[in-house]
DNA sequence: ATAAGAAAATGACCATGGTCAATTTTTCTA
DNA sequence: TAGAAAAATTGACCATGGTCATTTTCTTAT
């Protein structure tokens, strides 16, 4: 690829790289496996936050080098363990009815800020990557926040909450206020109430004002 | 003192440190002025990102140590620069008349919209200093967040945007909107649009719903 | 003015994420 | 199947933030 590649512009490049669908060696696919694994291991046995690129390379044997070569940097891959937690949470959200309250709604979005809060570095990353840096690349924390304003307008959609704006403002509107709740659950000045209790009113006056 | 506050809990000690308001040495002010000088410098020179401890100290002409002794981590020296920009802002915004139209409102904003999205840096070290760690310490930037809601508070008061909710709720409401927009700024799928358009929306039907 | 003790400054050292030229393994082609 | 090209791996090395025992400077009590 290489030497094909030097003589080859950027986009050609970036062209050919999405269409040809490379077909990685087995070796590759395991090597990678082995790196996941070993992060999801030592994340289960202390936290998010104490990863060591080091000790994930430890466990999976392989070289430092080789963890760079297979993430662009330590965050990527916390991005995609993180990332592919929040998608657990949606599905499960995705799969069940929807909530036909502002209480049931609120209600439904106690695990994923449950998870989002579980601590201070996951939601720091989180919101560090909540946005696509380029349209080409869309990393899985952006993807999910996608997911979860399409879900959210699904919700509002079913249950008609306001008619003077429509359901993808109301669902951008949501999802801001539980950013807000979640940040405001890390601020000692306001933590003496539950994330449900700061949400519930925030999402209420927001889709069903005067009521 | 170490002598002494040896004997003492950390209670009094703390007490002890408040009240007592240690009379610091006119070296101690001149070196951290030094090194506030020569961060200011390196960051109207380039940027805040690109603002290396190494560099500062090599400016002020003190040890590496030194740095250290007077803040707690690099983080803390760009909390108060950026705090002090904030506040700066902030100061303007208070002196003015109130907004009498939340496209007024809107339009207040942007001035400190566009500061805290200057740079990527900027935006993600304020976000994560948004919140006061713990009671005692409050920050320069959780305290203008703090000051920026009472503000608004004051404009929401003034302008009696509605009043089936109190004004602190309109508040807060604001700053999460805020915040929203200016997160979507750095997010490659919605920055088509400027953040005074995104912003602009949200807060009409936030605070004149249905209307 | 001096000695003792407190505060400030120092810089060698460490922790950790990240790079890259060189090497090994796999795949492709004739 | 040999050998060339591409892909994957390696580990010494670098960049940068942060620590701490030691040294220097300042303050204060006598």
């Amino acid at each position: 690829m290489t030497l094909v590649n030097k003589k080859l512009d950027q986009g050609q490049f970036f062209l050919q790289k999405r269409i040809v669908a490379k077909a990685l060696q087995k070796r590759t696919i395991e090597t990678r496996a082995r790196l996941v694994a070993a992060a999801e291991a030592v994340i289960a046995e202390s936290s998010f936050e104490a990863m060591r690129v080091e000790e994930v390379v430890l466990r999976a044997g392989t070289a430092k080098g080789t963890f760079f070569a297979h993430f662009k940097d330590k965050d990527a891959l916390m991005e995609l363990i993180i990332g592919a937690r929040l998608d657990a949470y949606l599905e499960e959200l995705e799969a069940t009815p929807d909530p036909q309250s502002v209480e049931a709604l609120t209600e439904a979005l106690m695990p994923l800020c449950n998870f989002m809060t579980s601590e201070r570095y996951v939601f720091d990353l989180i919101l560090r990557y909540s946005g696509a840096a380029a349209v080409e690349v869309i990393g899985p924390i952006a993807m999910n926040f996608g997911r979860q304003v399409a879900l959210f307008e699904r919700w509002v959609m079913a249950t008609q909450f306001r008619d003077d704006i429509g359901a993808n403002l109301q669902s951008e509107g949501i999802h801001a206020f539980m950013i807000q709740a979640l940040a405001t659950h890390f601020c000692a000045l306001h933590n003496a109430q539950s994330i449900r209790d700061r949400l519930g009113p925030y999402l209420k006056a927001w889709l069903t004002p005067g009521r």
